[in-house]
This record gives C-alpha cells, structure tokens and sequence, in this order.
DNA sequence: GAGTTTGAAACT
DNA sequence: CAGTTTCAAACTC
C-alpha cells in the first residue's frame, strides 16, 4: 500500500508541477497577480476560452477567477468533477477530496489499522494547515506573505480553473460521470499523500492554496487591492476553506467526541460540532469581510460548505462509527449521510419524508425527537431517497417539495387536510420508494398535488427558505440571511390547505380514472366533496386506482409528478424569500395556452403560479410570473417576448459582465423578486419527456429518473438563455443549483435565443448528475454564457444533447 | 347553476 | 409526431 501511495503522491504532485499552473506560478511573480480583475472581456473569453489560453494568458484567467472561483466554490459540492478535471485547480476540492478519502479510508482502514491515519492526519493538519487557514482569515495581513507565494501558486490554478469552468458547465454531465472515477483517482491520490505524512503537509498546501485561491479569487473580482483580498475574501471562500481546513479538525473533533459519544448520538453531537465549528469560521470570516457580497457568498458558501459538509459527515460520520462502535456497517455510515445530507437541506425534507410514509403522525413528531427520529427513519425510507435522490423527488413533485420543505410545521397542517383524502397509496406495489419520492410521493403524503401546484411556488419558496434557514442555521450564519419567514410558510402551509380542502372533482366520464380527475391526478382519492360520478378512484377500488396508475405511469412516468417543478435548491440567498416566489418553479411541460395568454387558469403555469417557460408552446403569453420567453415575471407585463430574445442577442456581450457580477451583485441582488422573479426560477422546465420520450419505467422513474428528470429540467431551458439578458438586469444572481445547470444547458444548448418564440426548445434532458443539481446553493449563474451557441463547441455540448445546442 | 370556453389528456 | 377527440376545469353570465 505505502509504496504505490507514495507513487501517487508523486504523481500528483508532478501533475501540480507539470501543470501550466505551476509553470505559471514559476514564471509570474508570485504577488497577486493580478487580479486584473474583472473585465468582462474575460468572460467571454470564458466563453470562448480554452484552457490553454487560459494559462497562457493568467491575469485574464484571475479576473474570471473570481467569480469562477466562487461559482466553482458554489459548484464545489457537485464538483468533484472540477477537481478532477483540473488537478491542478483541485486545491480545495483536492483537499476535500482527500478528507473523504481519508475518511473513506479510515473505514477500510480502521480494520487494518489504518486508522490512526486520519488521526494523524487532523493533528497535521490541524496544527499545521487549519491553522494557517485559521490565519488566514483571520489576518489577513499577517498571511499576507505566505499568501503571497501561495497565491502564486493558487493564480495559475485558478487560471485554469475558468476553462475547466467553462469545460465544466458544459460537459459537467460527463464529467459528473467520470468524476467517479477521476474523484476516485484523486481521492486516491489525496489519500495517498495524506497517508503518508507528507499529507499532513500537502495538506497545508493545499488548503493555503484553496485559501489563497479563494482569497485571491475575492481579492480579484472585488478589488485590486490584494491585501484586502484577505479581508474581502468572500466568506464562502472563507467558509469553504475553513470547512475544508475544518474537516481535520471536525474530524479529530469528530473523532474525540464521536469516541466519547458512541454510536448514533456521536453522530449528531458530531455533526452538530461540525456545524458549530463551521459556524465559529463563519463567524470568522464574516468578522473579516462583511462586504455586501458576504451574504450572497455567504450563503453559497454554504451550500458549498454544505456540501463538502456533507462528505465531511460521512467521514466523520465513518469515523465517529469506527470510534464509538464500528456500527460500521456501510449501510450505517449510509444512513449517516443520508442523515447529514437532510440535515444540510433541512431537517423539514425528512419530516416530510416521514411523513409520507408514515402518514401523519409521524409528521406530527415533535421538533425535538424529529432529530432523532429523522435519522433514525432516514435509513429506512429514504433508503431510497437518497439526499440527493430526495432532493430529485422533490423537484419532480413540487408537491413532495412543498410537503417536505415546509417541514413539520406545514406538513402537519397540510396532513389534516389531507387526511381527510386519503392518498392512493402506491406503498405496497412499492418499490417504490423511488417512485415514492419522485412521483408518487404526493400519493403518499397527504399534500395534494393541488396542493402543489397551486401552492408549489409557495411551498417552494418556502421550501428554499427553509433549506436555507437550515443550512444557514448549520453554518450560524443563519441568523443573518435568515429571513424566513415561518409566519409566510404558515400563510402558504394554510392557503395550501385550503386549497386542498377544496379540491374536489367533478368528473363524470372519467370514472376519476384518469388523469383529467385532478383528484387521481393528485394521487389523492376522491372524497365526499367530490362530485364525482361512477367514481372509481376511492379506496375501495385500490386494485384498479394502482392498475391504472400504472398503466398511465407507463405511458408517462411523469405523469403523476408534480407539474410544477421547483429548482429545488436554490436556496434563497439569505432571507429573501423573494427569491422563493413561485417564479422559481417552473411548469415541467409547459403550456399550450391560445387563447388564455397564460392569463388565466386554463393556462397551468399561471394556475401553478409559475411563469411559462421555453417548453411552453403559449402564444401571446402574458404570464404574469413571468412569460416564456424568458422575461422575468415582474417584467412580463409588458410581453414583448421578442424584444427579449433580441435583448438576449444583444446581451451576449453585456451578459458576460453580467455574469461575472452576480457573484458578487447576486448577494446584493437579492432579488427582490416578486412572486414573479424568476431569478429564482430554474429556468428549468422539466423536459418532461426525457428523451422526448418517456422514460419507461413508470413508478421507477422514481429516484434516478427523476433526478435525472429534476436536473435535466434545470438544464433543459435552453431558452434560458433568453432570460439572461433580462436577469442580467435584473437579476445576476441565481442559484447555484440551477446556474450550473443553466450554464451548461446555455452552453450546451448553446441557447437558442433566437427563437424565443420557438416554441419549446427542447432542453436538453441531460441528467447530469442530479445529485448535485439540488445540491447546494445556489451558484451564480455565469450569464455570460453568450447566447452564441458557438461557444458550445469548445464545451463538450457533446454531453447535453445536441439538440439543445442549436 | 347552466352554458361556454379553454387547454390538457387521451386517442388515432 | 401530428392531428383529433374527449374531458373536466375555469370562466362567464
């Protein structure tokens, strides 16, 4: 073992030297370079940038550097990929990776008694990295001089990095794919050097690399002023390094207390202690920078922290089993995850969970057991739903999302209501947990589906609130961005309600069998209110309700998903909920509205409280939330989807600038977004038909299809693009989750702009990894992303379908 | 409440 | 995949 570690290690290390990065670093002096910063020419040569000229030219690739950096940091958890991709850039991710590797490790290890690695490893690096890190943020100043030679190092990577961006976003599905293995590979390496002790010192360099690159990258894109760039480093960069620099400690803390603690409980007192650790950094770095952009960063930092978070758990979480008992089974350490990935999104997602399977009482449970109890259903239900799995269901039903977003406070009530109706429950057929989670999860929650559409963007929003309350709440942060309003939800969770309780049927030729019966529609049974003839879909005729559930599943596995999908993830940067306005949600099929302007109820993305998308096939629409053509809802008003398009033609430039500034505007931007913004939207309409076609599988479609389906939604609007010019008005920001997507639909799919008309483009359905779709926050969306499809050639559009690219 | 309009769902 | 029919909600009166 040791001797192909250190081999690797070698390698590795050549590759950091071998890379243009560190030639750069060699050649260039190693001050802060720059920073030229910002100027949008960059981004279109972002755009257009190939790798190799980003190395060659690495001021340019600086000024990118600071939004790439943050956005990579905000795609960071999904990243892995990038680190791969560029192993020179990996610095950060490398250096998560290598902590998940350790932990991965440590598991295999601890039998071997490998163990003490890890160990040895925190001390390391907790003495000596962390601690540097720790400095860094804290003084800037002080640092400044390893900053320095740091920096120089980071700068080339960082170079670099905006190519593989770009790469990124565009083949980020392939990559995703590879990244298995290339993360695997990394991690192996990452492992290897820790292993070794020289770990303890890649270590350091590697997280004074990622700080470095992260300070550097805030220094950049906010200032020229290089020491400020300590200070102004964005507090997600902050964070991310600090969780990255934390995870020795976390996981020696984790360690310590997880031996004390024992099984489960270390579990959580270890999560909690890596949240609290977390929050301590956050508080840290936002004592240094408090720069407008510290929010928006903020949060995305913490979606990233988030995320590396959660690989954080799972080590730690690996760990704290090893320690207190080894519970150690791999299902364990999955639960834990599973436990820690909730608990980043937000403790209300497994309440809902619950209490979908459960029924309502187990939605009732208290807040206090919820933790408990959350993690002890976890495993079980969600086995299947795996976080990210979940996270998919959610954004196949918005349903599910409202329900579980809401958390227990909603759901309860929500429950009642339902209640009354009893959901078509698929459970026993059930494999289906996936199909649970995905489509079907409405059926087994008592939220209506109508629920869901109507309320969706309510529930959404919320939902996004929630998330964010939540992972704001981890991170301690919370406090600041928290603006969630429980009392909205409350509002939303009632009118939910209500709308529920008055849900009712009318169907007469239907046998409520299909799915013009909003009530089989809605997984719900029909109920007295109903006024309903030759009503089969009751509880008495289970056997053909689940028989014809299936067969329309067959035909269109969506078919009992929520209609209105929700990015899911984006998490509404610190408390504006406007953000969380129905906007983001986003009609996965579309409307076909002629004569309705999508004004009216007829029009289900108007019903749904959404603005109609690019799969929409409106004419003259006139959403309000926000029409087609890309407009944002506020915006809509005036129509003029045209005038949009060609907005987004002429955008291309600007959109680059644009970009460039969400990263830092976006926190600011905080859209204020009416219920209309769309900022918040995903953009994303669900394909729907994922390959045009249905997936086969009906209740399957479940978890991976819908994942897939979730993100592919996201990524699907290339008429996203059309948006852009308007968001880059209005709004740069958009979240993470969906940028990346976007990015790399807009890349892919090359937007079409052109056409906004055009009826629907078809998105590309790309699953790309639908994981980390939901992930975490929200990144800002490099609008840059020029309309041009020709960019797309460089990126792989290989990977999204052609098709979108057009 | 009846009739009309509308657009999704279903069918061919 | 496109066109047509069926259906029930949404809307109007």
């Amino acid at each position: 073992m040791d001797t192909p570690e250190k081999y690797q290690i070698a390698t590795p290390i050549s590759k950091y030297e071998d890379s243009p990065v560190f030639n750069y670093i060699n050649s260039l002096s190693p001050i802060k370079p720059v920073k030229s910063i910002p100027t949008d020419q960059t981004f279109s040569s972002l755009s257009f940038a190939s790798p190799s000229s980003v190395f060659t030219s690495p001021h340019i690739n600086p000024q990118r550097e600071s939004r790439f950096l943050r956005r990579q940091q905000f795609t960071d958890p999904s990243k892995p990929e990038f680190s791969r991709r560029d192993n020179d850039e990996n610095t950060s991710e490398g250096v998560l990776d290598a902590v998940h590797q350790l932990d991965y490790l440590d598991p295999g290890s601890s039998d071997t008694g490998i163990t003490i690695d890890p160990s040895n490893k925190d001390p390391k690096s907790d003495a000596g990295l962390p601690q540097s890190l720790k400095y860094d943020c804290t003084s800037p100043e002080d640092n400044r001089i390893p900053h320095n030679d740091i920096e120089t190092e980071t700068m080339p990577e960082v170079a670099i990095r905006p190519a593989s961006h770009v790469h990124f976003v565009q083949g980020v599905s392939k990559e995703r794919r590879q990244s298995f293995e290339i993360e695997t590979e990394l991690r192996g390496i990452c492992q290897i050097g820790e292993s070794k002790e020289a770990a303890g010192c890649d270590w350091g360099k590697l997280i004074s690399d990622d700080t470095d690159q992260l300070i550097f990258d805030s220094s950049i894109s906010k200032e020229h002023s290089e020491v400020q760039d300590h200070k102004t480093v964005d507090p997600g960069t902050y964070s991310f390094i600090a969780t990255v620099l934390q995870l020795p400690h976390d996981e020696i803390d984790d360690l310590q207390k997880s031996q004390s603690m024992g099984s489960v409980d270390s579990y959580e007192q270890c999560e909690t202690e890596e949240t609290v650790t977390k929050s301590r950094d956050v508080g840290e770095i936002k004592e240094t920078d408090q720069t407008p952009a510290v929010p928006s960063s903020t949060l995305l930092d913490k979606l990233v922290v988030s995320d590396s978070r959660a690989e954080v758990d799972d080590k730690k979480g690996k760990k704290c089993m090893q320690s207190s008992c080894k519970l150690g089974s791999q299902q364990q350490l999955s639960i834990r995850r599973r436990c820690l990935l909730y608990e980043m999104t937000g403790a209300h997602k497994k309440k809902l969970i619950y209490n979908s399977d459960s029924g309502s009482s187990a939605s009732s449970q208290s807040d206090g057991k919820v933790s408990s109890d959350e993690k002890q259903f976890m495993p079980f239900k969600p086995g299947n739903i795996h976080p990210s799995s979940m996270l998919a269901g959610i954004g196949l039903h918005l349903n599910a999302l409202a329900t579980t977003a809401e958390d227990g406070n909603k759901v309860v009530k929500h429950e009642p209501l339902a209640s009354e109706r009893k959901p078509i429950s698929m459970s026993r057929s059930i494999p289906s947990l996936n199909s649970m989670s995905l489509g079907q999860t409405p059926l087994n929650k008592s939220l209506t589906p109508d629920l869901l559409e109507r309320d969706l963007v309510r529930f959404d929003s919320e939902v996004q609130a929630t998330e964010d309350a939540s992972q704001t709440s981890e991170f301690g942060v919370s406090e600041e961005f928290n603006h969630g309003s429980p009392k909205r939800k409350r509002r939303r969770s009632e009118q939910a309600a209500e709308n529920e309780a008055c849900k009712r049927c009318n169907c007469k030729k239907s046998k409520c069998l299909k799915l013009y019966c909003e009530c089989f529609a809605a997984g719900l049974y029909c109920v007295e209110p109903c006024s309903c003839q030759d009503c089969f879909n009751k509880p008495v005729h289970e056997d053909t309700v689940l028989q014809t559930r299936k067969q329309i599943e067959s035909r269109n596995p969506l078919a009992f998903a929520p209609k209105v999908i929700r990015s899911s993830d984006y998490v509404p940067e610190f408390g504006d909920e406007s953000n969380k306005t129905p906007a983001s949600a986003r009609h996965k099929r579309g409307c076909n509205c002629k004569k309705s302007s999508c004004l009216k109820k007829y029009c289900e993305c108007f019903q749904g409280g959404v603005g109609c998308s690019i799969s929409c096939r409106c004419e003259g629409c006139k959403n309000t939330f926000g029409r087609k053509d890309g407009t944002e809802e506020a915006e809509l008003d005036e129509e003029e989807t045209e005038e949009t398009c060609d907005k987004n033609s002429l955008d291309t430039s600007s959109q680059y600038d644009v970009v460039l500034r969400g990263e830092e505007e976006h926190s600011d931007l905080v859209p204020p977004v009416t219920p209309s913004s769309e900022i918040s939207r995903p953009l994303v309409q669900l394909p729907f038909t994922l390959g045009g076609g249905k997936p086969p599988q009906s209740s399957l479609l479940s978890v991976g299809s819908s994942s897939q389906m979730y993100t592919s939604q996201k990524f699907g609007p290339s008429g996203f693009i059309c948006r852009l010019p308007k968001f880059e008005k209005h709004l740069e920001m958009i979240p993470e989750d969906e940028t990346p997507e976007i990015l790399q639909g807009t890349l892919a799919g090359g937007v079409k702009s052109t056409s906004p008309n055009s009826k629907r483009v078809s998105p590309p359905h790309h699953k790309i990894g639908s994981t980390r779709a939901w992930r975490s926050g929200r990144k800002l969306i490099l609008r840059s992303i020029p309309s041009f499809p020709s960019l797309n050639p460089c990126q792989e559009s290989s990977d999204r379908s052609p098709g979108k690219t057009q």
